[in-house]
DNA sequence: GGCCACGTACTCGGATAGAATCTGTCCGAGTGCGAATGG
DNA sequence: CCATTCGCACTCGGACAGATTCTATCCGAGTACGTGGCC
Protein backbone atom coordinates (compact mmCIF):
# COMPACT_ATOMS: atom_id res chain seq x y z
CA UNK A 1 0.00 0.00 0.00
CA UNK A 2 2.64 2.47 -0.84
CA UNK A 3 2.13 4.69 -4.00
CA UNK A 4 5.16 5.26 -5.78
CA UNK A 5 6.92 9.01 -5.59
CA UNK A 6 6.27 9.20 -9.37
CA UNK A 7 2.78 9.67 -8.81
CA UNK A 8 3.25 13.03 -7.04
CA UNK A 9 5.38 14.21 -9.89
CA UNK A 10 3.35 13.25 -12.35
CA UNK A 11 0.27 15.05 -10.46
CA UNK A 12 2.05 18.42 -10.02
CA UNK A 13 3.16 17.83 -13.86
CA UNK A 14 -0.28 17.85 -15.12
CA UNK A 15 -1.39 20.60 -13.18
CA UNK A 16 1.30 22.74 -14.15
CA UNK A 17 0.54 21.90 -17.91
CA UNK A 18 -3.14 22.40 -17.46
CA UNK A 19 -2.23 26.42 -16.70
CA UNK A 20 -1.01 26.54 -20.22
CA UNK A 21 -3.41 27.66 -23.65
CA UNK A 22 -4.99 25.32 -25.83
CA UNK A 23 -2.02 24.87 -27.92
CA UNK A 24 0.80 25.37 -25.60
CA UNK A 25 3.32 23.26 -24.69
CA UNK A 26 6.32 22.79 -22.06
CA UNK A 27 9.49 20.34 -21.82
CA UNK A 28 9.58 18.41 -19.07
CA UNK A 29 13.22 19.66 -18.58
CA UNK A 30 11.33 22.75 -17.56
CA UNK A 31 9.68 21.35 -14.70
CA UNK A 32 12.12 18.83 -13.39
CA UNK A 33 14.23 21.92 -13.21
CA UNK A 34 11.55 23.64 -11.44
CA UNK A 35 11.09 20.62 -8.84
CA UNK A 36 14.56 19.77 -8.83
CA UNK A 37 13.73 16.24 -9.70
CA UNK A 38 15.69 13.97 -12.65
CA UNK A 39 14.51 14.85 -16.14
CA UNK A 40 15.09 11.55 -17.09
CA UNK A 41 12.82 9.98 -14.44
CA UNK A 42 10.17 12.24 -15.18
CA UNK A 43 10.23 11.21 -18.80
CA UNK A 44 10.13 7.36 -17.97
CA UNK A 45 6.60 8.84 -16.05
CA UNK A 46 5.27 11.23 -18.46
CA UNK A 47 5.74 8.70 -21.40
CA UNK A 48 3.29 6.86 -19.33
CA UNK A 49 0.84 9.09 -18.98
CA UNK A 50 1.15 10.05 -22.85
CA UNK A 51 0.57 6.10 -23.56
CA UNK A 52 -2.83 6.35 -21.29
CA UNK A 53 -3.48 9.78 -23.66
CA UNK A 54 -3.93 11.97 -20.71
CA UNK A 55 -0.57 13.68 -22.44
CA UNK A 56 0.61 14.84 -25.52
CA UNK A 57 3.89 15.39 -26.96
CA UNK A 58 5.74 17.04 -29.32
CA UNK A 59 9.21 15.75 -30.05
CA UNK A 60 12.19 18.34 -31.37
CA UNK A 61 13.10 22.11 -30.49
CA UNK A 62 9.86 23.80 -29.25
CA UNK A 63 8.24 20.82 -28.45
CA UNK A 64 7.18 19.78 -24.90
CA UNK A 65 4.21 18.03 -23.62
CA UNK A 66 0.35 19.39 -23.11
CA UNK A 67 -2.59 17.90 -22.01
CA UNK A 68 -4.36 15.69 -24.44
CA UNK A 69 -7.89 16.85 -23.03
CA UNK A 70 -9.34 19.71 -20.76
CA UNK A 71 -8.02 19.54 -17.44
CA UNK A 72 -11.67 18.90 -16.10
CA UNK A 73 -11.97 16.04 -17.83
CA UNK A 74 -8.86 14.54 -16.25
CA UNK A 75 -8.76 13.24 -12.75
CA UNK A 76 -5.99 12.04 -9.85
CA UNK A 77 -8.00 8.98 -10.48
CA UNK A 78 -6.78 8.60 -14.64
CA UNK A 79 -3.18 9.90 -13.80
CA UNK A 80 -2.96 7.55 -10.71
CA UNK A 81 -4.44 4.86 -12.80
CA UNK A 82 -1.68 5.42 -15.56
CA UNK A 83 1.25 5.44 -12.70
CA UNK A 84 0.43 3.04 -10.56
CA UNK A 85 -1.61 0.25 -13.14
CA UNK A 86 -5.15 -0.13 -13.12
CA UNK A 87 -5.31 -3.59 -11.55
CA UNK A 88 -6.78 -3.43 -8.03
CA UNK A 89 -4.35 -3.46 -5.11
CA UNK A 90 -5.69 -6.15 -3.48
CA UNK A 91 -5.27 -9.16 -5.58
CA UNK A 92 -7.30 -12.20 -4.17
CA UNK A 93 -5.03 -15.53 -5.27
CA UNK A 94 -7.95 -17.53 -4.49
CA UNK A 95 -6.18 -19.28 -1.07
CA UNK A 96 -9.32 -20.85 -0.15
CA UNK A 97 -9.32 -23.18 -2.62
CA UNK A 98 -5.98 -24.40 -1.87
CA UNK A 99 -4.79 -26.97 0.87
CA UNK A 100 -4.95 -30.44 1.16
CA UNK A 101 -9.55 -30.43 1.66
CA UNK A 102 -10.06 -29.57 -2.31
CA UNK A 103 -13.69 -29.18 -2.70
CA UNK A 104 -15.23 -28.84 -6.10
CA UNK A 105 -14.86 -25.98 -7.91
CA UNK A 106 -18.57 -24.86 -7.40
CA UNK A 107 -18.20 -24.45 -4.03
CA UNK A 108 -16.19 -21.53 -4.52
CA UNK A 109 -18.69 -20.08 -7.34
CA UNK A 110 -19.76 -17.16 -4.81
CA UNK A 111 -16.89 -14.69 -4.80
CA UNK A 112 -14.69 -14.35 -1.68
CA UNK A 113 -16.20 -12.28 1.17
CA UNK A 114 -12.49 -10.79 2.20
CA UNK A 115 -12.13 -9.89 -1.77
CA UNK A 116 -15.06 -8.21 -2.02
CA UNK A 117 -14.50 -6.33 1.06
CA UNK A 118 -11.59 -4.96 0.06
CA UNK A 119 -12.03 -4.71 -3.74
CA UNK A 120 -15.41 -2.34 -2.15
CA UNK A 121 -13.11 -0.16 -0.59
CA UNK A 122 -10.69 0.16 -3.47
CA UNK A 123 -13.61 1.32 -4.88
CA UNK A 124 -14.29 4.30 -2.59
CA UNK A 125 -10.84 5.07 -2.90
CA UNK A 126 -11.38 5.36 -6.68
CA UNK A 127 -14.02 6.98 -6.60
CA UNK A 128 -12.72 10.07 -4.33
CA UNK A 129 -9.86 10.44 -6.66
CA UNK A 130 -12.07 10.70 -9.53
CA UNK A 131 -14.36 13.33 -7.47
CA UNK A 132 -11.04 15.95 -7.99
CA UNK A 133 -10.20 16.88 -11.63
CA UNK A 134 -6.67 18.77 -12.20
CA UNK A 135 -9.01 21.63 -12.90
CA UNK A 136 -10.05 21.61 -9.24
CA UNK A 137 -6.92 21.29 -8.05
CA UNK A 138 -5.22 24.00 -10.15
CA UNK A 139 -8.49 26.13 -9.32
CA UNK A 140 -8.05 25.27 -5.67
CA UNK A 141 -4.71 26.69 -6.13
CA UNK A 142 -5.47 29.73 -7.35
CA UNK A 143 -8.56 30.50 -5.36
CA UNK A 144 -6.55 29.32 -1.77
CA UNK A 145 -2.89 29.52 -2.44
CA UNK A 146 -0.80 32.67 -1.26
CA UNK A 147 -0.89 34.88 -4.22
CA UNK A 148 2.81 34.99 -4.18
CA UNK A 149 3.09 31.73 -4.90
CA UNK A 150 0.36 31.47 -7.22
CA UNK A 151 2.43 34.38 -9.11
CA UNK A 152 5.86 32.95 -9.45
CA UNK A 153 3.71 29.70 -11.12
CA UNK A 154 2.29 31.76 -13.13
CA UNK A 155 5.83 33.65 -14.00
CA UNK A 156 6.82 30.08 -14.64
CA UNK A 157 4.12 29.20 -16.92
CA UNK A 158 4.64 32.46 -18.95
CA UNK A 159 8.67 31.99 -19.05
CA UNK A 160 8.80 27.89 -20.27
CA UNK A 161 5.58 27.88 -22.30
CA UNK A 162 5.78 27.14 -25.80
CA UNK A 163 3.57 28.73 -28.48
CA UNK A 164 2.79 25.85 -30.34
CA UNK A 165 3.17 22.26 -31.97
CA UNK A 166 1.78 19.70 -33.94
CA UNK A 167 1.13 16.56 -32.44
CA UNK A 168 1.27 13.33 -35.00
CA UNK A 169 3.78 11.09 -33.24
CA UNK A 170 1.57 11.28 -30.57
CA UNK A 171 -1.56 10.30 -32.46
CA UNK A 172 0.42 8.08 -33.56
CA UNK A 173 1.24 6.37 -30.23
CA UNK A 174 -2.70 6.55 -29.03
CA UNK A 175 -3.66 4.78 -31.99
CA UNK A 176 -1.54 1.40 -31.43
CA UNK A 177 -2.57 1.42 -27.70
CA UNK B 1 -0.43 0.89 -4.97
CA UNK B 2 -0.06 -2.64 -4.41
CA UNK B 3 -0.61 -4.43 -1.53
CA UNK B 4 1.51 -7.07 -0.36
CA UNK B 5 0.58 -10.58 -0.82
CA UNK B 6 0.94 -11.23 3.14
CA UNK B 7 -2.26 -9.29 3.41
CA UNK B 8 -4.50 -11.49 2.27
CA UNK B 9 -2.61 -14.63 4.08
CA UNK B 10 -3.19 -12.57 7.15
CA UNK B 11 -6.75 -11.61 6.68
CA UNK B 12 -7.34 -15.39 6.12
CA UNK B 13 -5.66 -16.62 9.45
CA UNK B 14 -7.38 -13.88 11.49
CA UNK B 15 -10.70 -15.22 10.15
CA UNK B 16 -9.96 -18.59 10.54
CA UNK B 17 -8.98 -17.98 14.46
CA UNK B 18 -12.20 -15.62 14.70
CA UNK B 19 -13.87 -19.35 14.83
CA UNK B 20 -12.26 -20.55 17.70
CA UNK B 21 -13.32 -20.87 21.43
CA UNK B 22 -12.87 -17.85 23.58
CA UNK B 23 -9.23 -19.43 25.22
CA UNK B 24 -8.35 -21.62 21.87
CA UNK B 25 -5.36 -21.35 20.04
CA UNK B 26 -4.11 -22.88 16.97
CA UNK B 27 -0.56 -23.08 15.73
CA UNK B 28 0.06 -21.13 12.10
CA UNK B 29 1.54 -24.30 10.85
CA UNK B 30 -2.07 -25.67 10.61
CA UNK B 31 -3.27 -23.13 8.56
CA UNK B 32 0.04 -22.46 7.09
CA UNK B 33 -0.63 -26.05 5.73
CA UNK B 34 -4.00 -25.17 4.68
CA UNK B 35 -3.72 -22.40 2.33
CA UNK B 36 -0.42 -24.30 1.00
CA UNK B 37 1.69 -21.26 1.62
CA UNK B 38 5.13 -21.15 3.66
CA UNK B 39 4.97 -21.65 7.25
CA UNK B 40 8.02 -19.56 7.97
CA UNK B 41 6.54 -16.51 5.89
CA UNK B 42 3.08 -16.68 7.59
CA UNK B 43 4.87 -16.16 10.81
CA UNK B 44 6.33 -13.50 9.36
CA UNK B 45 2.98 -11.51 8.84
CA UNK B 46 1.53 -13.23 12.13
CA UNK B 47 4.24 -11.68 14.68
CA UNK B 48 3.74 -8.05 13.08
CA UNK B 49 -0.26 -8.69 14.07
CA UNK B 50 0.82 -10.00 17.18
CA UNK B 51 2.93 -6.75 17.66
CA UNK B 52 0.28 -4.67 16.75
CA UNK B 53 -2.25 -5.97 19.53
CA UNK B 54 -4.45 -8.14 17.03
CA UNK B 55 -3.22 -11.31 18.00
CA UNK B 56 -1.75 -13.15 21.11
CA UNK B 57 0.75 -15.75 20.67
CA UNK B 58 1.25 -19.04 22.98
CA UNK B 59 4.56 -20.77 22.51
CA UNK B 60 5.33 -24.35 22.93
CA UNK B 61 3.64 -27.47 22.65
CA UNK B 62 -0.05 -26.65 22.49
CA UNK B 63 0.76 -23.46 21.78
CA UNK B 64 -0.58 -21.08 18.39
CA UNK B 65 -2.64 -17.86 17.65
CA UNK B 66 -5.42 -16.66 19.29
CA UNK B 67 -7.58 -13.48 18.60
CA UNK B 68 -6.59 -10.87 21.21
CA UNK B 69 -9.60 -9.48 20.85
CA UNK B 70 -13.24 -9.99 20.24
CA UNK B 71 -13.52 -10.44 16.39
CA UNK B 72 -16.11 -7.78 15.95
CA UNK B 73 -13.91 -5.00 17.05
CA UNK B 74 -10.90 -6.10 14.79
CA UNK B 75 -11.40 -5.00 11.52
CA UNK B 76 -9.99 -5.56 7.80
CA UNK B 77 -8.37 -1.73 8.53
CA UNK B 78 -6.46 -3.14 11.48
CA UNK B 79 -5.21 -5.99 9.58
CA UNK B 80 -4.06 -3.84 6.65
CA UNK B 81 -2.28 -1.28 8.50
CA UNK B 82 -0.65 -3.87 10.79
CA UNK B 83 1.00 -5.42 7.52
CA UNK B 84 1.37 -2.49 5.60
CA UNK B 85 2.11 0.50 8.01
CA UNK B 86 0.36 3.13 8.70
CA UNK B 87 1.62 5.93 7.15
CA UNK B 88 -0.40 6.77 4.16
CA UNK B 89 0.19 5.54 1.06
CA UNK B 90 0.34 8.88 -0.90
CA UNK B 91 3.14 10.80 0.75
CA UNK B 92 3.48 14.69 0.01
CA UNK B 93 7.32 15.51 -0.60
CA UNK B 94 6.83 19.05 -0.83
CA UNK B 95 8.12 19.26 -4.07
CA UNK B 96 5.99 22.27 -4.71
CA UNK B 97 8.78 24.07 -2.26
CA UNK B 98 12.13 22.93 -3.72
CA UNK B 99 13.32 24.46 -6.96
CA UNK B 100 15.11 27.22 -8.14
CA UNK B 101 12.62 29.63 -6.72
CA UNK B 102 12.35 29.53 -2.93
CA UNK B 103 9.95 31.87 -1.24
CA UNK B 104 9.45 32.06 1.64
CA UNK B 105 8.18 29.14 3.82
CA UNK B 106 4.79 30.73 4.94
CA UNK B 107 3.70 30.77 1.34
CA UNK B 108 2.94 27.34 1.66
CA UNK B 109 1.42 27.49 5.22
CA UNK B 110 -1.96 26.00 3.76
CA UNK B 111 -1.69 22.61 2.74
CA UNK B 112 -0.62 21.04 -0.72
CA UNK B 113 -4.05 20.68 -2.85
CA UNK B 114 -2.76 17.57 -4.38
CA UNK B 115 -1.78 16.13 -0.99
CA UNK B 116 -5.61 17.26 0.60
CA UNK B 117 -6.86 15.40 -2.45
CA UNK B 118 -5.03 12.25 -1.88
CA UNK B 119 -4.89 11.63 1.83
CA UNK B 120 -9.22 12.32 1.62
CA UNK B 121 -9.60 9.64 -0.88
CA UNK B 122 -7.36 7.45 1.70
CA UNK B 123 -9.60 8.01 4.33
CA UNK B 124 -13.06 6.78 2.36
CA UNK B 125 -10.23 4.34 1.51
CA UNK B 126 -9.65 3.52 5.51
CA UNK B 127 -12.97 4.26 6.23
CA UNK B 128 -14.53 1.73 3.80
CA UNK B 129 -12.21 -1.08 5.28
CA UNK B 130 -13.16 -0.30 9.37
CA UNK B 131 -16.73 -0.79 8.09
CA UNK B 132 -16.15 -4.35 7.71
CA UNK B 133 -14.95 -6.51 10.67
CA UNK B 134 -13.17 -9.86 10.92
CA UNK B 135 -16.65 -10.94 12.40
CA UNK B 136 -18.42 -9.34 9.41
CA UNK B 137 -16.52 -11.72 6.78
CA UNK B 138 -16.79 -14.76 9.07
CA UNK B 139 -20.89 -14.26 9.57
CA UNK B 140 -21.04 -13.91 5.69
CA UNK B 141 -18.98 -16.50 5.22
CA UNK B 142 -20.97 -18.87 7.18
CA UNK B 143 -24.36 -17.44 5.83
CA UNK B 144 -23.76 -16.84 2.32
CA UNK B 145 -21.30 -20.19 1.40
CA UNK B 146 -21.89 -22.80 0.21
CA UNK B 147 -22.31 -25.50 3.17
CA UNK B 148 -19.88 -27.78 1.93
CA UNK B 149 -16.85 -25.27 2.33
CA UNK B 150 -18.65 -24.44 5.90
CA UNK B 151 -18.54 -27.48 7.39
CA UNK B 152 -14.96 -28.35 5.62
CA UNK B 153 -13.53 -24.85 7.50
CA UNK B 154 -15.38 -25.98 10.97
CA UNK B 155 -13.98 -29.15 10.45
CA UNK B 156 -10.42 -27.89 10.05
CA UNK B 157 -10.89 -25.74 12.86
CA UNK B 158 -12.18 -28.51 15.01
CA UNK B 159 -9.32 -31.17 13.97
CA UNK B 160 -6.63 -28.39 14.61
CA UNK B 161 -7.55 -26.14 17.41
CA UNK B 162 -5.62 -26.55 20.77
CA UNK B 163 -7.62 -25.87 24.05
CA UNK B 164 -5.87 -23.26 25.62
CA UNK B 165 -2.55 -21.73 26.57
CA UNK B 166 -1.09 -19.37 28.70
CA UNK B 167 -0.04 -15.83 27.33
CA UNK B 168 2.54 -14.55 29.41
CA UNK B 169 5.30 -13.99 26.97
CA UNK B 170 2.35 -11.60 24.35
CA UNK B 171 1.52 -9.48 27.11
CA UNK B 172 5.17 -8.66 27.62
CA UNK B 173 5.35 -8.36 24.34
CA UNK B 174 2.72 -5.64 24.45
CA UNK B 175 3.86 -3.79 26.98
CA UNK B 176 7.19 -2.86 25.18
CA UNK B 177 5.22 -1.82 22.05
C1' DG C 1 16.77 39.30 -52.95
C1' DG C 2 14.58 34.83 -52.65
C1' DC C 3 14.85 29.78 -52.31
C1' DC C 4 16.87 25.51 -51.10
C1' DA C 5 19.96 22.37 -48.62
C1' DC C 6 22.44 21.32 -44.75
C1' DG C 7 23.99 21.28 -40.01
C1' DT C 8 22.93 21.97 -35.32
C1' DA C 9 20.59 22.03 -31.12
C1' DC C 10 16.81 20.60 -28.68
C1' DT C 11 13.01 17.45 -27.61
C1' DC C 12 11.12 12.93 -26.38
C1' DG C 13 11.73 7.67 -26.36
C1' DG C 14 13.76 3.38 -25.06
C1' DA C 15 17.33 0.49 -22.97
C1' DT C 16 20.37 -0.05 -19.13
C1' DA C 17 22.48 -0.08 -13.90
C1' DG C 18 21.65 0.65 -8.76
C1' DA C 19 18.66 0.74 -4.51
C1' DA C 20 14.93 -0.56 -1.80
C1' DT C 21 11.31 -3.45 -0.68
C1' DC C 22 8.85 -7.69 -0.82
C1' DT C 23 9.08 -12.70 -0.73
C1' DG C 24 10.80 -16.89 0.96
C1' DT C 25 13.93 -19.81 4.02
C1' DC C 26 16.70 -21.31 7.79
C1' DC C 27 18.28 -21.71 12.44
C1' DG C 28 17.83 -20.57 17.41
C1' DA C 29 15.20 -19.53 22.06
C1' DG C 30 11.59 -20.83 24.94
C1' DT C 31 8.00 -23.94 26.79
C1' DG C 32 5.05 -27.71 28.15
C1' DC C 33 4.38 -32.57 28.06
C1' DG C 34 5.83 -37.24 28.79
C1' DA C 35 8.85 -40.85 30.06
C1' DA C 36 12.15 -42.69 33.10
C1' DT C 37 13.92 -43.10 37.64
C1' DG C 38 14.19 -43.17 42.54
C1' DG C 39 11.79 -43.21 46.95
C1' DC D 1 2.33 -46.73 43.67
C1' DC D 2 3.64 -41.74 43.70
C1' DA D 3 6.75 -37.73 43.23
C1' DT D 4 10.64 -35.77 41.04
C1' DT D 5 13.75 -34.99 37.40
C1' DC D 6 15.33 -35.05 32.97
C1' DG D 7 14.88 -35.12 27.99
C1' DC D 8 12.36 -34.20 23.94
C1' DA D 9 9.28 -32.46 20.64
C1' DC D 10 6.77 -28.63 19.32
C1' DT D 11 5.85 -23.67 19.12
C1' DC D 12 7.05 -18.93 18.03
C1' DG D 13 10.84 -15.40 17.23
C1' DG D 14 14.56 -13.28 14.83
C1' DA D 15 18.39 -13.27 11.39
C1' DC D 16 19.64 -14.35 6.64
C1' DA D 17 19.48 -14.90 1.01
C1' DG D 18 16.77 -14.42 -3.52
C1' DA D 19 13.37 -12.04 -6.53
C1' DT D 20 10.77 -8.34 -7.95
C1' DT D 21 9.76 -3.63 -8.26
C1' DC D 22 10.94 1.12 -7.89
C1' DT D 23 14.37 4.74 -8.68
C1' DA D 24 17.80 6.91 -11.33
C1' DT D 25 20.78 7.49 -15.43
C1' DC D 26 22.60 7.40 -20.06
C1' DC D 27 22.47 7.12 -24.99
C1' DG D 28 19.84 7.17 -29.39
C1' DA D 29 15.90 8.67 -32.82
C1' DG D 30 13.40 12.36 -34.61
C1' DT D 31 12.29 17.26 -35.58
C1' DA D 32 12.27 22.33 -36.20
C1' DC D 33 15.00 26.16 -36.53
C1' DG D 34 18.99 28.82 -38.20
C1' DT D 35 22.74 29.41 -41.31
C1' DG D 36 25.08 29.19 -45.51
C1' DG D 37 25.23 28.73 -50.33
C1' DC D 38 23.11 28.89 -54.87
C1' DC D 39 20.00 30.69 -58.41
Amino acid sequence: MKLSEGVEAAIHSVTILASLGPGETMPAAAFADAYEISASYLLKHLKVLVADGLLESVSGPQGGYRLARAAEKITLLDVVLAIEGRQPAFRCTEIRQRGPVRLPAEVYAKPCQINAAMLKAERAYRAALAETSIADIAADFSAEADPRAVAAACAFAEQNKRPQGRSKNTQAKGEKA
